[in-house]
DNA sequence: CAAGTGATTAGC
DNA sequence: CTAATCACTTGC
């Protein structure tokens, strides 16, 4: 298997870059070494500056945004809620801040530490969510502007989602963010049960 | 269904 | 400086 490339994440594209995500592999190892990988089930698209509902709305430049406007295929995680961390990919060239959002994955490799990690619980809860999975692959933010090329986390590429298992619909948690709200840039592959509900 | 949680941000 | 907000999960 071999990682995505940097120029994967740098097209101009951002939902185009959320559906092909779906399927492919992402790697966490532990600290000794151990292959921690799942497969991307679920994602949502944020497309910066018109999107009321991206942290870069408006190209909005904060200390915790600036991956965003760097060049793509860099890790953005952040807190939420002050208890749960997400896992966003930031996509696009240097100065365009869109970035894609993970919010399911299928557990493949190191299924065994995903349960120690989240405690005593059944297997579809391990990943089902993003707050779930960042538990489930010890992400959290130091791995803030990882470098998705690089050792600490990658993504492996994989067989294609076909276009008839690709379903779309608004995203979740954003009701604020008004006819942004309505968009139907949430991508997830249907029937599986590692997608959040 | 409601509450908890704390970093981050915007507004004085 | 302070207050408001939030791309969620869990346990009642």
């Amino acid at each position: 298997m071999k990682k995505l490339s940097r120029e994967f994440y740098e097209r101009e594209d951002a939902l185009e870059i959320s559906k092909d995500l779906l399927g492919k592999i992402l790697v966490v190892p532990t600290e000794n070494g151990q292959r921690v990988s799942g497969k991307i089930v679920e994602t949502e698209a944020y497309l910066g500056e018109p999107d009321k509902a991206a942290h870069a709305y408006k190209k909005r430049r904060t200390k915790r945004t600036e991956i965003l406007f760097g060049r793509g295929g860099y890790a953005y995680i952040f807190l939420i809620y002050g208890i749960y961390h997400q896992l966003n990919i930031a996509v696009g060239c240097e100065g365009i801040p869109f970035c894609v959002l993970v919010r399911g994955i299928e557990p493949l490799e190191g299924i065994e530490i995903m349960r120690q990690r989240r405690g005593k619980r059944k297997d579809t809860n391990l990943t089902s969510g993003p707050g779930k999975l960042c538990i489930a692959f010890g992400i959290d933010k130091t791995f803030y502007g990882e470098d998705l090329l690089g050792k600490r986390m990658w993504i492996e590429d994989n067989e294609e989602v076909s276009v008839n298992k690709i379903a779309t619909g608004k995203r979740i948690g954003i009701d604020y963010a008004e006819e942004y709200a309505e968009k139907p840039w949430r991508f997830w592959v249907k029937g599986n049960p590692f997608v959040s509900k």
